[in-house]
DNA sequence: CTGTTAGCGCATTCAG
DNA sequence: CTGAATGCGCTAACAG
């Protein structure tokens, strides 16, 4: 800075106002100094900077793993988030929260002020990072609605929404008895997506049918076969995600079921395989894209002090041969 | 600091020995010194001892998207390298290089010594954003071989191998004639694969059968039929991706080929559908997790100076009902 | 083993 | 509108 400020024969001070953008310098020194800058290539020290301004200028992006959302959000994530706020001149610092050690690693990263803004992969399972983040005074922004309610904003897909498509998909074919294999409870995502397949049969006065499963392919296949035991007439499955759907298919061709003859199956996702097994699966789309785009413009607004109001973006039903 | 060190009874020097875990203070002071950090939350300002030491303990994930690897190794290879470096006490800076000003950002960013270390996910097709920064200084780590030979060092899956094992099993199974379904030549993992292919051929004494196609499920079906054209004889097919291979596989049944009867048909991969659809896929599985771990304890050995090579790490034949 | 001293590169008063 | 002076919080010699 020394030296551009000799080649442009101003002072330091005076660099600083160029490289910071303030209106006031008079034009003509504004280039000048510009050109010194370019000539030397000049790049001003982030740690110095941040040092006098107590801000850093970044934001942390927090991943929790292993996350159900699986990793064709985490990658979108990753990707759309980087890319909108280093668009925004931010830089990322990406932090991990699996162990306590690491929840209080990020706390003290924050409290600290080397992030002036956070990004919130939440844990499956309940936890209060994000509340502990929050009352730092830092913006946070969660991906997935909390399970206990709270003022930090989130993005989230209608998971009620799809599931109750999904289900009066199936009744207006003709459907007449509906099961429907569910994920584990303490994950919201899985209560929205029971509440709309619930909410979608009490309106055709229609009685649930459930069977509790893990989030893999074999319980899904568990499941599915004591929905058919219980219930012979069973000619419907909507199950709670993809994989339990595949597990689905799985035990309806082990049945001697014919999909979707004897039984329709609908998952929830629509993950790479829905497309690829035959009976190609119907599911309820998911935009994992978007989620991540809105995740990081809405953590942008609260940067720039705008207000901001949780987001939850639609879902859509792909219709393909297994309904 | 200060406060700290007042109340511990030393000078502000001692404190920070103690932070940095200097040998060189008597165990007694220590101690007390740790207390009063711990009795006064002191967290010490990360801008202000980088400022000094012209190191930030940072290094650099360059993420390049989109990669034909796929999601499952960007969320690998962000998982794993953010838990070992992080294990190591670094501070890990994502960065995106999509468009060549952001490779322009990116060189700056090392240059200005913003980062120690560099783990870069190049893109699919050549570029010398790696070299570039290998000559900045600093240590320089890259997931998977690069197009034209150089001294970086990379983490590479034994993709000739892989195909080598897959011939060699279609061949073994009695097959004879085999055709390949080859992804964009471009890629260096296709070229291995193709090589590996080959090598097995040519000790079996056969000739290769080859059709060219994009990385996508509906140019591996039209490459298969294209083949299944040229050669009516044909009775088995290896794949350079499971994209490819799913496609083969619907090119089969919409010929009436009956896998594995009439037509075997092999992947490369292991992706989620490959053990979801009917029959089951065979192909090759990639060691994604090792190879995120790899990567990271790569860097890390470079950081600390040792002499590292370059590592690849071995694929392994699953068989299943398509062959 | 410990304290003193001197900056690291920058933003920001306060004068001019 | 510009320059001179001050200190952000810390580490690194150097003495003691």
């Amino acid at each position: 800075m020394e030296t551009v400020a000799a080649r442009a024969r101003v002072s330091r001070a005076t660099v600083s106002r160029v490289v910071n953008g303030e209106s006031s310098v008079r034009p003509e020194v504004r280039e000048t100094v510009l050109r010194a800058i370019k000539e030397l290539g000049y790049v001003p020290n982030a740690a110095a900077r941040s040092l006098v301004t107590r801000s850093t200028n970044a934001v942390a992006l927090v991943l929790s793993v292993p996350r159900q959302g699986g990793d064709r959000l985490t990658a979108a994530v990753v990707q759309y988030v980087t890319s909108v706020l280093e668009g925004a001149g931010k830089q990322i610092t990406l932090m991990l929260a699996d162990t306590a050690e690491s929840h209080r690693r990020i706390v003290q990263h924050v409290e600290a002020r080397l992030a002036d803004g956070v990004v919130l992969l939440p844990p499956d399972r309940g936890d209060t990072l994000a509340e502990r983040l929050s009352r730092t005074g830092v913006p946070v922004v969660l991906l997935g609605k909390p399970a206990i309610a709270s003022l930090v904003p989130y993005v989230d897909v209608d998971n009620a929404g799809g599931a109750e498509a999904a289900t009066e998909h199936l009744l207006a074919g003709g459907r007449r008895r509906v099961g429907m294999v569910c994920g584990p409870l303490e994950l919201v995502a899985m209560q929205d997506r029971l509440a709309g397949h619930r909410a979608a049969l009490r309106r055709a006065g229609r009685q649930p049918l459930l069977a509790p499963a893990e989030l893999t392919r074999g319980s899904g296949a568990a499941a599915t076969r004591q929905l058919l035991g219980d219930e012979p007439a069973l000619d419907a499955v909507f199950a709670a995600t993809d994989e339990l759907a595949l597990g689905a298919l799985q035990a309806a061709r082990e049945a001697g079921r014919r999909v979707p003859e004897d039984l329709a199956v609908v998952g929830f996702g629509d993950v790479d395989a829905a497309s690829a097994v035959v009976p190609g699966l119907t599911t309820v789309r998911v935009p994992v894209a978007d989620q991540a785009l809105a995740l990081a413009r809405l953590l942008l607004s609260r940067l720039e002090g705008r207000h901001t109001e949780s987001v939850v973006l639609p879902t859509r039903l792909v219709v393909r041969e297994s309904s």
